[in-house]
DNA sequence: TCCGATCCGTAC
DNA sequence: GACGTACGGATCGGAA
């Protein structure tokens, strides 16, 4: 039988080792997490390769060691611990109690001496020990029983190993004593290295001996600095000799390893959002999970509405045939009034032998007025989407006082997802039944009113439970995190307002985008058949492929830029191209056509409502970066407007008969609440005296009375102006204008000499990135930019531009959400029926009743323009007409 | 047949 | 490589 195993990990190496191995890690709060993955990892390798009998974790101890007693320069060239290292340690020491892991730290010692101090013992008695390290300090105690692993290289070092490159273990520190050891600043000899050392040690045995024999030493050179170092070869030679008598007991009770405390590895997981470990050692599964039931009996039902009408709030989940809201099914719904017990009232499961279903209408009708009732607190995931179903339903959704996937949008910027999955898995430590394990996918997909309801239960009420225990971790975070106001007074009721908004839609006049695909169809085929001429046969226009292989290689154009996979054709390069050559004209018409074609007349027709008439496009309150709402199923965000056909489109979005369309939208927004942010005095005065601000920009960077400004200078201030906003460079500005590098830096210059504060506007973004991971807007939301402190000098070119442009982006989406609750709490107060429509970034666009017109003018223009009190004033334009276009 | 990557282009 | 934020259509190639 072999003997037992004592496995003894140098801890202090391997952290440096996992810190630099991996990169970047970091938990959604920016906290950095890579050395205690990587040592995780490594610490679960061994146990899982080596299987030891024993195992110690090893630490060095801070503070002074008895080395920099005796030579204060020992390891004084070493860097101080990387900044986003430091908190991780305490993070590794609880990793090593949660495995339940021995762990030995001493005052006044390194982890080496430690480590020789057990090693010896250990082996004294009778146990063969790995030294786990990437160190070669400790190749002086390797014996018979004794080894060094190195397993990231996996390679160990026994006797032989060493004593290939030291003669001995028992000659390491001999060696070392005269080769030092630059790492650690351990002198040595000087002109003496590692090979010269061990040839010296193999002829004279140790040290002392070497310096008793130095008139042997033939090289007189060599001779007269071992004679002059001498003392500094014995002073290194204690440096590196390792303290192996130690106080230290060798108890095996402690050193074996015992079960891993699952709760205390939760809880360290959980922080530290390491999702697959926490997979492997959350404490129990069972403890998220609860006991869910199926609701189908009368008592059954009139149980719940006890519960819910006793209840101050309650949480609750909808489950539809489909993810389109206002045109799918209720199947069922799931309710949760406290974590660990919820309900599932099924209403529309068809498939055969499903069981008798209470009755749809009675069951709704009875619920409708704890819906639709302000003071009951509702609690849901994506609540939009539910009230949305509730909605078309035929119920009122009121009272929404939580929703996780907002909270955590604002408390968790750096989260990649706030969908209840990767919430449940990062904040919860559990992972919930997947739709897709539920009804499918792919062809196999069935609707969720096919499921057998006992499965049904297993994953709607699932999800209400989830919901409630993730709005209880949420809500603390948003306190902490200082967003619990914007939270309540601007996210959680613009989702309602929101909601509001899809429901009404936007009308589409069908026949005249009908109209206008004709139009661009015909003319699309007149430029495909030209296209086609001049490049000398048929292919695909649409296809960048085959249009490179047409223009650079049949036609030999000259090439501009290449993609990824081949030579570009972007509208840059044919736009090069077509000062010479008439095909990239044609192609250049051809696809702003094919664009507007594709891409709207011939998409939105198709997603009008059957019902209402209208698009309901949906808003998405939690994706960007900086806090802006996006569009999607239609982006209705970026209907054309630049090109005079694109701008036909607009034709198109009309409001109902005996109605007009309102387009109200702020003015320079950006750049004004950059004026404002920054403080710079100059910018705000030219926003207070109402002129034109890329005019007045343009005289103060070219030095001349803003009358003399010509339309070229004009043009080049706009795109500083703009530019700042995205944390310029000279090379983007040069390219903007087609000018040079040179002329386009002096401009910049000119701009920041002009503008000061800006300048350092820009620099404290960066030390707040910096410092927090994280910017904030004037409302206190925080934007995520996790790579401002990346190695990689374009990802943190990135990320620095990042940190300037999301305070200013974010800072606008909080002033127009501030502005549309505004705006409708207004219109509700004096019981308009002017409706809002559409939210374009720093635009809004209503439907108002022509009897409305005037009164709205005023409410909009003042609402919007002091929704936030800045220094300097905001400026909204109004716009009416009977089309969007006209609005505008 | 579906899905994802790529390229391109629309908006603010 | 190089000026921020989104969404989506068409193509294309690989997987189911």
């Amino acid at each position: 039988m072999s003997s037992p195993r004592l496995y003894l990990i140098d801890g202090s190496s391997y952290i440096y080792r996992a810190y630099y191995a991996i990169r970047h890690l970091s938990n959604s709060r920016g906290m950095a997490t890579n050395a205690v993955y990587g040592f995780t990892s490594m610490l679960l390798k061994i146990i899982r390769d080596e299987q030891p009998d024993y195992l110690a974790v090893v630490f060095d101890s801070r503070g002074p060691t008895f080395r920099t007693e005796i030579y204060p320069e020992y390891k004084a060239n070493r860097a101080a611990m990387p900044e986003d290292l430091v908190p991780q340690i305490p993070l590794i020491k609880r990793v090593v109690q949660g495995f339940r892991l021995a762990a030995f730290e001493e005052p006044g010692y390194e982890a080496d001496d430690i480590i020789a101090t057990l090693a010896r013992k250990a082996s004294a008695e009778g146990l063969e020990v790995t030294v786990v390290t990437g160190d070669k300090d400790l190749m002086q105690i390797v014996d018979e029983r004794v080894s060094l692993l190195d397993t990231m290289k996996d390679k160990r070092f026994g006797p032989a190993e060493v004593g290939e490159r030291f003669g001995s273990p028992d000659k390491v520190v001999e060696v070392q004593a005269l080769a030092g050891d630059s790492s650690d600043n351990v002198p040595g000899v000087p002109g003496i290295g590692e090979k010269t050392a061990k040839l010296l040690i193999d002829q004279f045995g140790d040290l002392e001996s070497l310096l008793s024999r130095l008139d042997q030493i033939r090289q007189p050179k060599r001779r007269a600095n071992l004679e002059q170092f001498a003392d500094q070869a014995r002073l290194s030679r204690r440096l590196v000799t390792l303290v192996d008598d130690l106080p230290l007991e060798l108890d095996r009770e402690v050193l074996t390893p015992g079960e891993p405390d699952r709760e205390q590895l939760t809880e360290l997981f959980r922080e530290c959002e390491f999702q697959r470990l926490l997979d492997e050692f959350s404490s129990d599964p069972q403890a998220v999970a609860g006991s869910y039931r199926a609701v189908l009996s009368e008592a059954d039902f009139e149980q719940l509405l006890q519960r819910l009408e006793a209840a101050e709030r309650f949480c609750f989940d909808t489950e539809t045939t489909g993810l389109d809201p206002l045109r799918d099914e209720l199947v069922g719904l799931s309710f949760a009034v406290e974590a660990g017990q919820a309900w599932y009232l099924p209403l529309g499961h068809y498939y055969l032998g499903a069981p008798p279903q209470l009755d749809r209408e009675l069951v709704l009708k009875r619920l409708a007025p704890l819906f639709a009732d302000p003071e009951k607190g509702k609690i849901a995931q994506n609540a939009k989407f539910d009230a949305l179903v509730l909605h078309h339903a035929g119920l009122t959704l009121e009272g929404l006082v939580f929703d996780p996937m907002l909270a955590s949008y604002l408390a968790r910027p750096a989260a990649k997802s706030h969908g209840m999955d990767a919430m449940a898995a990062e904040l919860l430590g559990y992972r919930p039944i997947k739709f897709e394990e539920v009804c499918g996918k792919g062809k196999n997909r069935i609707s969720f009113a096919e499921v057998e309801i006992e499965r049904a239960v297993t994953y709607a009420a699932e999800d209400a439970n989830i919901t409630l225990r993730l709005a209880e971790i949420l809500a603390p975070l948003l306190e902490e995190t200082g967003q619990e106001k914007l939270f309540r007074e601007v996210e959680l009721p613009l989702e309602q307002l929101l909601t509001r908004m899809e429901i009404t839609g936007v009308r589409i006049d069908a026949d005249f985008m009908a109209g206008l695909s004709r139009e661009f169809s015909d003319k699309l085929q007149a430029l495909e058949s030209g296209i086609h001429q001049l490049a000398g046969g048929p292919f695909n226009v649409a296809s960048p492929k085959q249009l490179g292989e047409v223009l650079f290689e049949r036609l030999k154009l000259p090439k501009g830029k290449k993609t990824r996979t081949g030579w570009s054709t972007d509208v840059e390069v044919l736009n090069k191209l077509a000062e010479d050559h008439e095909i990239a004209r044609l192609i250049l018409d051809y696809r702003s056509l094919a664009k507007l074609k594709g891409t709207y007349t011939d998409a939105l027709p198709k997603l009008i409502h059957e019902e209402s008439g209208r698009i309901h496009t949906s808003f998405n309150q939690a994706v960007t970066a900086t806090g802006r709402l996006s569009s999607s199923d239609p982006n209705l965000q970026n209907i054309p407007i630049r090109s005079e056909e694109g701008r036909r489109i607009r034709e198109g979005f009309i409001p109902e008969p005996g109605c007009l369309m309102l387009s109200a939208d702020y003015s320079q927004v950006e750049l004004r609440l950059l004026a404002h942010m920054a403080e710079e005095t100059t910018l705000k005065e030219h926003f207070c005296s109402g002129e034109d601000i890329h005019r007045r920009t343009a005289a103060e960077v070219f030095g001349v009375f803003p009358e003399m400004v010509s339309d070229e200078m004009r043009r080049s201030a706009k795109a500083i102006n703009f530019g700042v906003i995205y944390g310029i460079s000279a090379f983007g500005l040069a390219k903007q204008l087609g000018i040079g590098r040179k002329e386009a830096q002096e401009y910049i210059d000119g701009y920041f000499a002009r503008y000061p504060k800006i300048r350092a506007f820009m620099d404290k973004c960066i030390a707040e990135a910096k410092e927090h991971k994280y910017v904030t807007t004037l409302l206190g939301r925080r934007c995520a930019v996790p790579e401002i402190d990346s190695k990689n000098g374009a990802i943190r070119g990135y990320a620095e531009r990042n940190a300037i442009n999301y305070p200013v982006q974010g800072s606008a989406a909080d002033l127009i959400k501030l502005a549309m609750l505004r705006v409708q709490r207004r219109i509700d107060a004096e019981e308009l029926s002017s409706r809002m429509v559409l939210q374009v970034h720093d635009e809004l666009v209503f439907e108002v009743p022509e009897g409305e017109l005037e009164e709205m003018r005023t409410l909009v223009k003042e609402e919007m323009e002091t929704a936030l009190e800045l220094d300097l004033p905001l400026v909204v334009d109004v716009g009416v007409g009977k089309n969007w276009r006209e609005a505008h």
